[in-house]
RNA sequence: GGUCUCGUAGUAUAACGGUUAGUACAACGGGUUUUCAUCCCGUCAACGCGGGUUCGACUCCCGCCGAGAUCACCA
């Protein structure tokens, strides 16, 4: 069975660039009927933010990445939080301290910066390995533990990056356990994963490098090594470095409280640096899990690109409408009216989305396009007076127009797209107007908004005493 | 500096010895009775450089250049 990991540090929120190490190993979890499994990698304290792992809980939770085991649902190799493993690390430890392949450290660390800038000053690399103590004590809690390496070289086989080998001048003594008992990530993540039965360590290419030296712990361990996968690192918008918080990389969730949608981000993230040989661009978290493969995961560095994201989000925006109909968009539009929206009605609510859903690209573009449908805009006359098609026609003849609209529309028996759309037609033979002259002058009467929904469709969702209210309010301004 | 990885349009990518180098986003232009958007049509735009191998190279080999990662009692 494939059993994959996700092992985030709650050292803050998940953003855009480190969200990927845990989609890829869900979906290959999940189209194996394999598990996932979340490990919180708490070892470092002076990290640690609270409420950290509550904010990756939430992402993976709003992604819809559901993991098997871990933190909330429980499961049977845990603890999941490192912070509450120390004896199993410790009683690991042991059997290298057995087996003469860990010594404990007693060099003081300012030693250590000594051997280093030694090693600086003569060229030559700075390996540990060279400087051991030559009678360590028997270790103890309070005293660094440290790997006793075999300098050799290793091969091994990246299912992103390929077959890999490295010499012997990148194995060193590493620290196994830290003065305060708690153990590396280099050594914590291949203790949990072997006791955890991960198959598929999952995790960005900057572990490359160390890799040697995990294969030299799992070999005197005695341990099958994982499968290993090296994910490339999402590039920031601009130069060529990873992204991170530092260039202002937005969490996860922040997105969704922008009004992107998980099925977007996720589609958008998975394909970014992967893609399935065809041309689809849109995929549902069911397809990306049935198509998904690691021999198809790019190996260089994708830029991150929001632009496209947002284009996605649209599409998925549609893909919503169209598949299961406005009032599942409309499920998801809770935290996006503008305030005045709360006193008209949830039915009412819904037909504007219906004549407004193809024009956003996030769900908050609500506040701002919708404004005028639940309260009257503020009267501007300039902006009839400077629009384009407008601006040659005297303002007696524009309140004439207004007037010659009004009466009609009041005649109107049926309030309806349809017959709304015939009376403006006719409207439009009767007074010999352009298209762009009539209905620029209605649209800005009705809304004073820089764009908005075809007229007849506007004018059926604000009804008539609203359109024939604000045409006589603007028609008295003019 | 040592070691390792990567290199197709502005961006994300397809191709896996033979194509007018395909697609999408962006940009630009046009169409759909007003606007904005959707939708549709079109335009611009790429194989880092230099050597080989081959009848033929984006694809294979070598060198160079460029970019990144890593060398912590951080993960």
């Amino acid at each position: 069975m494939i059993v994959t990991r996700f092992a985030p540090s709650p050292t803050g929120y998940i953003h855009i660039g480190n969200v990927r190490s845990a989609i890829y190993p869900y979906l290959l979890a999940r189209q194996n009927d394999g598990k996932m499994i979340l490990r919180i990698e708490d070892t470092d304290r002076a990290r640690y933010v609270e409420g950290a792992t509550e904010l990756i809980e939430d992402t993976l939770e709003w992604l819809g990445l559901n993991w098997d085991e871990g933190p909330i649902v429980g499961g049977s190799h845990g603890p999941y939080f490192q912070s509450e493993r120390k004896e199993i690390y410790h009683e690991w430890a042991r059997k290298l301290i057995a087996t003469g392949r860990a010594y404990a450290d007693p060099t003081p660390p300012e030693k250590i910066d000594e051997y280093r800038k030694q090693c600086n000053e003569q060229k030559i690399p700075f390996l540990y390995r060279n400087f051991r103590p030559e009678n360590p004590p028997e270790w103890q809690p309070g005293t660094p533990l440290r790997f006793k390496v075999e300098p050799k070289s290793y091969q091994w086989h990246d299912e992103v990056m390929g077959d890999m080998h490295s010499g012997p001048e990148v194995l060193d003594d590493i620290i196994l356990i830290k003065k305060d008992g708690f153990p590396t990530y280099n050594f914590a993540h291949i203790v949990d994963d072997a006791e955890m039965g991960v198959t598929h360590v999952m995790r960005g290419v900057e572990y490359l490098s160390s890799t040697p030296n995990y294969l030299a712990i799992y070999e005197a361990l005695g341990l099958t090594r994982p499968k290993l996968v090296s994910l490339p690192h999402i590039l920031a918008p601009t130069g060529n470095k990873k992204l991170g918080k530092r260039d202002g990389a937005k969490s996860v969730t922040e997105y969704r409280d922008d009004g992107v949608l998980a099925e977007a981000m996720l589609n958008y993230l998975a394909c970014l640096g992967w893609n399935d040989g065809t041309e689809q661009e849109i995929y549902t978290k069911a397809e990306l899990i049935k198509n998904f493969s690691l021999d198809r995961v790019q190996n260089s560095g994708a830029r991150y690109d929001e632009t496209k994201l947002l284009w996605m989000n649209g599409q998925w925006i549609r893909r919503i409408v169209d598949e299961q109909g406005v009032e599942a968009l409309y499920s998801r539009t809770d935290n996006f009216w503008p305030a005045s929206a709360a006193s008209h009605s949830q039915e009412y609510r819904i037909k504007v989305l219906s004549i407004i859903y193809d024009r956003l690209k996030t769900l908050s573009d609500l506040r701002e396009m919708t404004a005028y449908f639940f309260s009257d805009p503020e009267i501007n006359t300039d902006m009839i007076i400077n629009n384009k098609f407008l601006k040659k026609m005297p303002e007696s003849e524009l309140e004439s127009l207004l007037k010659e609209c009004i009466a009609k529309l009041t005649n109107l028996n049926n309030w309806d797209a349809d017959s709304l759309q015939a009376a403006l037609n006719d409207l439009l033979a009767e007074t010999n107007k352009k298209p762009a002259e009539l209905f620029s002058l209605i649209r800005i009467a009705l809304s004073f908004a820089p764009f908005s929904p075809a007229l007849n469709l506007t004018m059926d969702v604000l009804g008539k005493d609203t359109t024939l209210a604000r045409l006589n309010a603007v028609a008295r301004a003019i």
